[in-house]
RNA sequence: GGGCGAAUGGCGGAACUGGUAGACGCGUUGGACUCAAAAUCCAAUAGUAGCAAUACUGUGAGAGUUCGAUUCUCUCUUUGCCCA
């Protein structure tokens, strides 16, 4: 018998597909749609594993909603936009666009090789000016709207790549991408004004049923709404300060007030310009780094003021006015109250500065007396110290009651704080979106008029500069409107804007005039399930609902705002990594074993390899498998067979060289059981009709539809391996034709989206001209005639015992006794009591 | 430090709303085929005791609720992720 050759039953699938445009998607309004999208790649070289997971998931999902008749919307692009490309370019000597544009042309062809369901017609990519003159019109609408402005701030500055940092590319004080150590640096940034939607990007989360509950947990962290109320301190001084004002979620413990930080930019600190031991205690702060976690840790240091702080609330008391490393100036106002007894980073502080530490808030269990030692108390109590507030239960009610005070007094009032900052979208970088926007001589702001978009990059420049190349383009710089001479702004836009609206494009790709078809987005919006990485689960998510706030705002004939119905965030693939005795990684290419547990080099045979832990594949560690090889000697189904097989999809999954075998041999094994059944169908040597065979049949679509719905493609594998276990088995057994090919199409088309070139084949195999649908379960063969009953005696299994279904209690009682096994463990003791559980299950009780 | 998860054979992992723990795969062992090996096929495979039938133990640890707990509650341990 002839083996499978995958290479030519899934280049000749592909082919097939491509031909008659299988999946192309068509705007069918009377037709339910189904919008399947996975997170979009960056273009940066050739596909990785992570790539196989994130679109062999979608694809299954996809190609099993196409059967079901849904019209199926599958598209695939390129977030082509980024550092990689640009700094690949200026390696190699490169132009970015070229050096991008390859790489989309090798992965897009390896993408096919696997056999995905993609409409290719819709691909985009976001480098192209057809993709980034919409969003350049997006950003002029928004500029209208007030969405964008540009103001001066502290950014973080990345010395190596010369470009400006979100919070969260700087990790342990270090640039993401280059690993240089950050400085803080004052410049002129365009913003998006995100946090003007913090309630509604709060708010949205709760009707997001679809998303997993950790994932809404992190944006609300992250968006951090927090209620508390500012206070007004009056200050003594002999400068001309008389106020300051604070945030802060515990006006409770006004009492236990010590001291007022200020933030080394509050505007206080200009009186203090030319003061030496200033300078110097702003440069110590300057060496901590500009991420809240690294604020966190560092040591607490402050700089006395001159200034003295009243409390109003509490007689008018004195404290101490600090300048201190922990105060961030755009939280709050740049001040924070210091309560010692109740927060454990003023409790250091008070240490190292000798200030009072007084205990306003006691644990419900200790007396008045109560106060705090060697940490500060921060659990929930009850006030104590604290004169009219003392007894109240802590936050809640003395919050409550402080406010009210306060603001009876006109020296403060409620106010609910977001964590959620501006979206800092300047980018001082060549190869991103340029913005439309110019300056005249006197540096004022000229917004590009539509007729002259899209700003288009200049190509082929000299990227070794310093800075941004953009800005010695002297030529491209200048724009004349109106007759009239400007500047070109020379920042180009965080890739985060890219694809903060790639969704809405694909519903109209090739629209002209503007950005989407609002009809397009009616019909095919909200995106259904939206797949990708986990690791994208607070920005680009955040990033997207916020520009669909943005796309709505004053714009009442906009689509509902949540982007994304359904959510899955897929596991990492990971490898162990090797490394010889240097200390120097070795790639799984460059290693063998001959027992699975001791490795050697394979240069090398003498020389041991230290193996260590299973982490994320990447090429720092070089513990990457090449999809492309893989496939080349596997064959794409066995590739997404293995990839969904291991794990579940939202864990991680250890790549395995005999899993991998395995999965190949199931694709071998199974087209040799393929041929064996196709001769049976033909042969229709006997007329009687096998109902084993329908019963697993219907059962099995009943399993396998329950599990595709619910993302549990590790047990559909594990269903399909028992599937080939039992036709192996089955398939002779007094079989008909009919009943055999009819229960075995249908077993296919189950089997169709995990393996479509193989199972295509097989159904093109048996019936040329087949119609391919999404079986629906027979009732009646769900039905069962004889059950299996579980004997339990004192909630110990004991034995099985095969009976007709819906047998009444008290003939199931006479035949349990009649059970050898249970009269003989009964003996003569009594039933003193019994549970029963229908068709399933009867607990005896004895003493 | 805070939040959210997780812990099941040698390994990856199954187990619907509490009701047969260990599906399926890998690995291992034995057998068939072969001069031999690979491939393939068949069988066994949680642990302990036993030739066996079988018995007992068993889902990170300890308690609780229940006729019955991998599943629910509490405490603890370890671990992952996110935030600080």
């Amino acid at each position: 018998m002839d083996r499978y050759n995958f290479k030519t039953v899934e280049d000749k699938w592909q082919k097939f597909w491509e031909k008659n445009q299988s999946f192309k998607s068509k705007k069918e309004v009377n037709k339910k749609k189904f919008y399947c999208l996975e997170m979009f790649p960056y273009p940066s070289g050739k596909i990785h594993m992570g790539h196989v997971r994130n679109y062999t998931i979608g694809d299954v999902l996809a190609r099993f909603k196409k059967l079901q008749d849904y019209n199926v919307l599958h598209p695939m692009g390129w977030d082509s936009f980024g550092m990689p490309a640009e700094n690949a370019a200026r390696q190699n000597d490169l132009d970015p666009k070229v050096w991008t544009e390859e790489n989309i042309s090798t992965m897009k062809h390896q993408l096919k090789k696997l056999g995905l369901s993609i409409d290719w017609d819709r691909e985009i990519s976001t480098s192209s000016s057809d993709y980034y003159k919409h969003q350049q019109l997006f950003f002029l609408e928004l500029f209208d709207k007030g969405l964008v402005y540009r103001k001066e701030n502290y950014v973080n500055w990345d010395p190596v790549d010369q470009t400006v940092l979100a919070n969260e590319q700087v990790i342990d004080g270090k640039g993401w991408r280059s690993g240089a150590v950050v400085e803080r640096k004052k410049l002129n940034q365009w913003f998006f004004n995100i946090s003007k939607f913090s309630e509604e990007l709060l708010n949205g989360l709760d009707s997001l049923e679809e998303w997993p509950n950790k994932v809404k947990i992190m944006q609300k962290n992250w968006i951090g709404k927090s209620f508390g109320c500012e206070v007004d301190f009056k200050i003594k001084s002999d400068l001309p300060v008389d106020n300051i004002k604070c945030f802060t979620t515990r006006p409770d413990t006004l009492f236990g007030f010590s001291f007022l930080a200020l933030s080394i930019d509050h505007p206080i600190a200009k009186h203090y310009e030319n003061d030496l031991s200033f300078k110097d205690f702003k440069k110590q702060c300057s060496k901590t780094g500009t991420t809240e976690e690294s604020i966190a840790q560092a040591e607490k240091i402050g700089f006395k003021t001159s200034l003295i702080a009243l409390n109003p609330i509490d007689n008018n008391s004195e404290v101490p006015v600090y300048f201190a490393n922990f105060v961030l100036m755009d939280y709050g106002f740049g001040a924070v109250f210091g309560c010692p007894a109740h927060d454990q980073r003023d409790f250091e502080f008070a240490k190292k500065y000798n200030l009072p530490i007084k205990t306003v808030v006691k644990p419900k269990e200790e007396s008045d007396t109560f106060t705090v030692k060697n940490e500060a108390f921060i659990g929930d109590g009850i006030i104590i110290n604290s004169s009219f507030l003392n007894g109240l239960k802590t936050p809640d009610e003395a919050i409550l009651k402080t406010i009210e005070h306060l603001e009876k007094k006109k020296i403060g009032k409620k106010k609910i704080n977001y964590r959620l900052k501006d979206w800092g979208i300047s980018r001082q970088r060549y190869w991103g979106c340029p913005i439309p926007i110019a300056y005249d001589e006197n540096g004022n702001v000229v917004k590009i008029p539509k007729e002259k978009l899209p700003i288009k990059l200049p190509e082929k420049i000299n990227l070794n500069t310093k800075g941004n190349p953009l800005n010695h383009q002297t030529s491209w710089k200048k724009i004349t409107i109106d007759k009239k001479e400007y500047t070109l702004e020379t920042d180009t836009l965080d890739t985060f804007v890219d694809s903060s609206w790639y969704f809405l494009r694909f519903c109209s790709p090739k629209n002209v005039e503007y950005g989407y078809d609002l009809e397009d987005l009616k019909y095919w919006m909200p995106v259904d399930q939206y797949i990708g990485g986990v690791e994208h689960a607070i920005l680009h998510l955040l990033y997207s609902r916020f520009f669909m706030q943005a796309l709505g705002y004053k714009n009442s004939k906009f689509i509902s705002p949540e982007p994304f119905k359904g959510l899955f965030t897929q596991g990492m693939v990971c490898h162990e990594t090797y490394k010889d005795k240097n200390n120097n990684w070795l790639s799984p290419e460059e290693v063998f074993s001959n027992d699975g547990k001791t490795f050697f080099e394979l240069k090398n045979q003498k020389n041991k390899v230290q193996v260590g832990p299973s982490e994320s594949m990447s090429k720092s560690k070089k513990n990457t498998i090449d999809p492309e090889e893989i496939i080349k000697n596997y064959g794409a189904d066995a590739v997404r067979l293995f990839i969904l097989s291991d794990s579940p999809p939202e864990k991680d999954i250890q790549w395995s060289e005999q899993g991998m075998l395995a999965s190949y041999k199931f694709v071998q094994k199974f087209w040799t059981l393929h041929k064996k059944i196709l001769n049976k169908i033909k042969d229709n040597l006997t007329e009687k009709t096998n109902e084993s065979l329908s019963i697993y049949t219907n059962r099995l679509i009943e399993k396998f539809t329950f599990n595709l719905e619910r993302f549990n493609l590790n047990v559909i594998v594990a269903n399909l391996y028992e599937t080939y276990n039992f036709l192996n088995k089955e398939y002779d057994q007094n079989n008909n034709s009919e009943n055999l090919k009819d229960n075995y199409l249908k077993i296919l088309i189950l089997m169709l989206p995990v393996l479509p070139h193989l199972i295509s084949e097989c159904i093109f195999e048996v019936e040329k001209k087949h119609e391919i649908q999404w079986p629906l379960a027979d009732k009646k063969y769900l039905e069962d005639k004889y059950v299996n009953i579980v004997i339990q005696i004192n909630g110990r299994k004991k034995t099985l015992i095969k009976m007709e279904k819906d047998i009444d209690e008290s003939s199931l009682l006479e035949k349990i006794k009649k059970d050898p096994k249970i009269s003989d463990t009964l003996g003569k003791k009594n039933i003193d009591k019994y549970f029963i559980v229908k068709n399933k299950l009867i607990n005896l009780l004895i003493k």
